[in-house]
Parts: structure tokens; sequence; C-alpha cells
DNA sequence: GACCTGCTGCGGGCTG
């Protein structure tokens, strides 16, 4: 039916694909895209042919003869750019439709024909665009101009972030200055029924946006196994037992952090060396080069006989093609359900096949985070995305970006056009020209008569290759070997001249560090520790911490743990035995000690930060331990803690006040955030680090259980 | 207890 309502050129293509039938996401989107005028949110599940069911129909309807690009293409990801390129050329190889790539790797000549002859499609990510309106704003109308669709791939990886809201600003901004609506696609795998709306907010336009959805899942068989860890590196029973796994299969493991990843990718090699296996080891993650990942998932998507190992961190997370998987590993507990969920995607792509994962925990807590994940991956839940109502931060960068924009601009022109984007909804008139004054009291904007334009500081700023994203990323020192590079790490103490270090996949020892140009030379080595990484702070969803005590409490068995996971299992309920937990929204267990008590919370991270602030503001020692889930706080009288939190709560802003004086480490979540003045940046540090509203509900509503 | 993402314009030197 849907095929009928295709061009005839599109037609021929599909026949000479020899599909034998058109997917449901695919023939749903044809007749809708074709008949409405609607956009739409593509939802299914990976490799299930949603960039066709977005383009197919796109193609058809399109007339590329007219001038100026037609379609536009965002992705987040480069990789995924130069992956796209080749299937949407495949698609358009009859149709005479030209296709560019326009990102900051794409070759500039080919962008300077595109300038010249603005037509067809482009891909292109949030940054070019953003680059595009602060260096050539004219080329904004020039070649979007006329724009009839703009696609957005892997949307829900912009949703509740920062990148997503930039983004956001930017599709408005287009359509402003091309005066013309376009439609907009969006395609996600992993999103939430109760993120639609967020996804629909991103267009601008929620009332026309609707949801095609095929839920069709694959059934996932998944395992669990338990090898205790004594140090900070793996059992080597774990390994012995993961090289068994892996060894006659396609295999992708996730060890959760870079360190593990080379130690994972080293010694399964190692393993298989020993007793003449394949030597298909494989590390992917951000430190190794580019060139050395990409001829590692090159490998993994063209051979299709040899068995291979890819140990990675959630940089295989996304839609990069590396073809067929047979298993899938993670070791200790994801961060989230739904990073599980795209990992276990990864695995089964032929249709009919099954998906395969294999759990291994190295601690008794990861392995109840672990089990608590798969039962809601079970009951497909998906953490609820949080978009930030009034992103201040992102106010200044584009107030900033605009000023550039129009070289110039009158103070009333600037306001209208930050208070008509849908981003800034929620942020008053008021606030928007407190900042604006601000602003110009910093010398980021100079007014002359009714015109602003940048001032120095504003200059600095915007003239800085790092404007153009709303993410902060360390400087890295390259690590070379003969000349190659081998990747780009961060600097740490432990990086020293004659230490070892472990680095695609294989071991280097450090011959000479120049801490000047950043650069280590390295050597191969036979033996070596992995390097430590810095990181920052992430989050767990409190339902997945609830769910955890859920399993804790019940009597439940789990068929897809070993024996020795249940013997586990049984000790942390032996643990929680005594606690006569009823209510698992609010009893929650507290264990009294001399001078000291442990309050276990069995909540987000947010809320346990939370929590933690004020009772360190309060005057108490207080350790976190957001792993169980635990505050331990020195006192004698829990009551006394509680009305505390409840007193400082009320001083809260100068509390912060006071912290973001001493230093900004509270707002290194925020690129921009540090420009602006005190009373925005308390309220995004309280709107996105913390989260005192629910903490204190959470508070007030607990009922202490004790044994 | 983390992980990930992207990037201009200009000029100088080199290649075909």
């Amino acid at each position: 039916m849907s095929y009928k309502l295709l061009s005839e050129p599109i037609r021929k293509y599909i026949r000479s694909q020899g599909w034998e039938a058109l997917r449901p996401i695919q023939a749903a989107s044809i007749s809708k895209i074709l008949s409405t005028d609607h956009n739409y949110i593509l939802a299914s599940r990976t490799a299930s042919g949603k960039t066709e069911a977005a383009f197919l129909p796109i193609l058809s309807k399109t007339n590329f003869n007219e001038k100026g690009v037609q379609v536009l293409y965002i992705s987040p990801l480069i990789a995924l750019i130069n992956d796209q390129v080749r299937r949407v050329e495949d698609l358009c190889k009859n149709l005479e439709i030209d296709v560019t790539k326009w990102h900051g790797e794409a070759n500039r000549t080919l962008k300077k024909n595109l300038i010249k002859n603005p037509n067809g499609i482009v891909l292109i990510t949030p940054e070019s665009i953003e680059a595009m309106f602060v260096n050539a704003p004219y080329n904004i109308t020039n070649l979007f101009g006329n724009l009839k669709f703009v696609i957005i791939d892997e949307i829900h990886s912009f949703l509740g972030v920062d990148r997503g809201l930039q983004l956001m600003s930017l599709l408005f901004r287009i359509q402003r200055k091309a005066n013309k609506k376009f439609r907009i696609i969006g395609l996600s795998a992993t999103i939430g029924d109760e993120n639609y709306i967020h996804a629909k907010k991103l267009t601008g336009d929620v009332e026309n946006t609707k949801v095609l959805l095929d839920r069709t899942k694959k059934p996932t068989i998944a395992k669990f196994k338990f090898y205790e860890s004594e140090s900070k590196e793996l059992p080597l029973e774990l390994l012995k037992d993961l090289y068994i796994e892996t060894k006659e299969n396609k295999a992708l493991v996730f060890p959760n952090s870079r360190a593990r990843t080379e130690e994972v990718a080293v010694k399964l090699h190692k393993i298989s060396d020993r007793i003449n296996g394949h030597k298909n080891y494989f590390s992917h993650h951000s430190s190794v080069d580019k060139e050395i990942r990409e001829s590692v998932e090159f490998f993994a998507k063209n051979n299709q006989r040899d068995n291979f190992c890819i140990s990675a961190t959630s940089t295989l997370e996304l839609g990069i093609d590396i073809g067929t998987v047979d298993k899938i590993i993670q070791i200790d507990s994801t961060y989230s359900v739904a990073s599980l969920v795209q990992r276990i995607g990864r695995s089964g792509r032929k249709e009919g096949e099954k998906s395969v994962v294999c759990i291994y925990a190295t601690e008794k807590w990861s392995l109840l985070q672990s089990l608590a994940c798969w039962n809601l991956y079970k009951k497909d839940f998906l953490e609820p995305i949080n978009t930030a109502i009034k992103p201040y931060d992102l106010l200044l960068h584009q107030l900033l970006s605009i000023v550039k924009q129009y070289s110039g601009i009158q103070t009333k022109d600037l306001i209208h056009e930050l208070s008509e984007n849908p981003v800034f909804e929620h942020i008053s008139t008021e606030d928007i020209e407190t900042l604006l004054h601000y602003s110009i009291e910093e010398d980021f904007l100079e007014r002359i008569r009714t015109e602003l334009i940048l001032g120095l500081a504003g200059e600095k700023i915007v003239n800085s290759r790092d404007f153009y994203s709303v993410f902060s990323t360390d400087p890295d020192f390259k690590v070379i070997h003969s000349g190659r590079k081998v990747g780009q790490i961060p600097f740490s103490p432990q990086i020293q001249v004659n230490e070892n270090l472990l680095l695609a996949a294989k071991i280097w020892k450090i011959k000479d560090i120049d801490h000047k140009a950043g650069i280590i030379e390295v050597i191969p080595a036979k033996d070596g520790k992995a390097p430590s990484f810095f990181g920052g702070t992430g989050g767990i969803h409190e339902e997945v911490r609830k769910e955890m005590l859920r399993i804790l409490k019940s009597k439940d068995d789990y068929k897809e743990l070993n024996q020795e996971c249940k013997n586990i299992l049984n000790e942390l309920r032996f643990e929680f035995k005594n606690f006569d937990i009823r209510n698992f929204e609010a009893d929650r267990p507290l264990i009294t000690k001399e001078h000291q008590i442990i309050l276990y919370t069995f909540s987000g991270t947010k809320i346990n930060r939370s929590v933690s602030f004020l009772l360190a503001v309060s005057g108490y020692d207080v350790i976190l331990n957001d792993n169980n889930s635990s505050i331990e706080i020195r006192t004698d009288s829990f009551a006394k803690a509680i009305s505390d939190i409840k007193k400082n709560y009320e001083a809260l802003d100068s509390h912060l006040e006071e912290k973001l004086i001493e230093n900004d480490t509270l707002l290194s979540f925020s690129k921009w955030g540090i420009y602006l003045p005190m009373n925005y940046k308390i309220e995004i540090v309280k709107e996105r680090y913390f989260d005192f509203k629910t903490a204190i509900a959470f508070i007030n509503n607990m009922k202490i259980i004790k044994y």
C-alpha cells in the first residue's frame, strides 16, 4: 500500500534492493510523511530501517531541482555522518541528488562548492551549524533558506542535555532566518513513553509533532555471574571465564571504564595467545586514536568469518555500524537502564535472532544494581528525562552568538529574538534584560547608542574555537610510537618515564614526556598496568534504587543468576533481614552505632547529593557512598540532623553562594555557567546538579526503620 | 563509580 505512494525512481530503488517487504516503521512513515504535513518521531529498535523510513518518502516528495539545500540531516557524531553518507548516496544514486558532508573533518573544497551551488542533501553536526551562524551567517540563508526537511538522527542523545537545548535554539534560528517552515523527522531506538514530549519539544512545535512507534522487541537471554574483586584489577577467574564465553563469538565487552576496557582487551589477548586462539582482540574508547578505532569498526563490519572481541566504553553504544554481534558482555552494572537497552540492542541484529547478554559482577552492590536494571529492562522502563526549564547558561551563549551573527543588533530586536525562542519560553523578559545589563557591565557586550555589539571580553569568548560547543573537554597528551599516533590520554600523576601503560589493546613503556608539547613517546612492552583516567560525576535514577530495595526485601528467585550470584544475593538479603520494610516509597533502613549513623536512602544520586550537601553545611561530618546509596553521619541524634537539614534548606541560596564563591567545582557541569551573575549560577546549580525539592519531599515522607 | 560528543579562518609550505 505504502509502496504505491512512492515516486517511480524510489520504487525502482526498492525493487533493486530485493527487499521482501517494507518494515513496519517504513510502511507507516511513508504513508504519514507523504499524506500529512506533521513532524514525526520515528521510534523503533536498532537495525529496523529507520534511516530509509525517513529518507524514502522525503526523497519521493521533494523537488531537488529547486535552489537551496532541500534536506538537512543532523547527527550527534561525525562517525555516524561518515557511515550514513554512504547509505544516503546509495539511495540517491539514480536520482541525481547531491549529498554533502558538512563537519569539522569534512572536505573544504566540497563545502565551498556547496556554497557556490546550494542544493541537495547536507549531513551536519549541531556545532557546525553554530559555527556557521557565528562566522558566515549569510550562508544560513544561502544554504538553508529553502529547506523542506530536517532529519535528526539518534534524537534521544539530545534529550535532557545542554546539547539538545542548543540544537533546539539553532533550529528556531534557522527557521527564523529562512522565514519559512520546514518539517522535522526525529529518529530514535531508545525513547520511553514518558519522554516523547521532550522529543516533540525539540522540534519547537509540540502540537504538530506525532510519534510513529514500532514496539517490536527482540527476545533477550541474560545470565549473571559473580567473581569478587579484591583489588582494582579484574579477578583472574573472571577473565578465564570471560575468555571461554567470548572465544567462539563475535563479542562486545562493556567494562565501564577506559582503564578496564584496556585491561580486558590485553589480558584476553594474552590468554588467547597462550592457547592459540584468535588474535582479534581490540579496545575502543575515546582515548584510542581515531584511525585505529575506524579500522576496528571496519574489521567488525566487513569480516564474515572470523570471530572477534571488542572491549569498549559507550563509544560503541550509539548507532555506528559494526555489523552483527553474537553476544554482549557487561562487566558490573550500567549506570542506567537506557544504557543497558542500547548495549543489548547491539547483539542479534539479524532478523529472527535473539539478543544474548552475560552480566558479570565483581561486588555485591553492583550485582544488586545489575539485577535491578535487568528487571526494569524487562518491564520496558527507561529513566525519565529532565529538560532544564531555565537554561540561563545557554541564554548567555546564544545571546553572544546572535550578537555576532548580526554584527550589531538593536536591543529590542535582540530581546525579541531571545524571548520568541521556545528554548527560553520559561525565562522572563525581565531576566533577559537583567542578563543584557550584566553582559554590558562585564564587557561581553558594548552599547553604541541603541545598538549592541560584542565587547572586548565577548569577542574573546566568541572568537575562540571552543565557542561552538556547549560541553567541555580536558586537554589531552598525545601518545606516539615511532612517529605514529596510538591515542590521546588525559595527564595523570602516574604517567612517568619508564612506567607502563595500556592503550589500543597493547602494552607500552613510556620513554619520554614532553609536557610543553603534550606528547608522550612510548615503545612496546611486555607487561603493564592500566592508565588511570579522571572522570566526573554520574547519576543513578531513584527507580533503579527502589527496585534494588524491592529485590532485597522480596523472596523472588531469578533463573538468570548462577549459584554464586544467588549466594551473594542471599547474603545481602540476610544483612537487611531485620529491617521491617513494607512501603518501598517511604521506609528506609537506618543503622545506629556509637556517635554515628548510616542511612540507606535507596534513592537517586541527585537526591543523595542534595541531602549530603545540606548535612555538610549544617556542620556534620558526612560521607556519601553513592555506590550503595548510603549516607554516613557523625552524630548521636538523627532527629536533630533532620531538623538541621530543614533549617538549613531555608538558607539554601546563601549556602550555595558561599560554595560558589570558594570555587567553581559545583558548576563543572556547565561550560558557560561560569560567566553568569551569582543569582543565575545558583539557579542552574539548584536545577541541574542537585534536586533539593525532591530531596526535602523525600526526607519529609521518609519513615526510618531500625531493627 | 564513568563515559561520550565537536571545532573557524588564515597563511605558509608542499605537491602535482
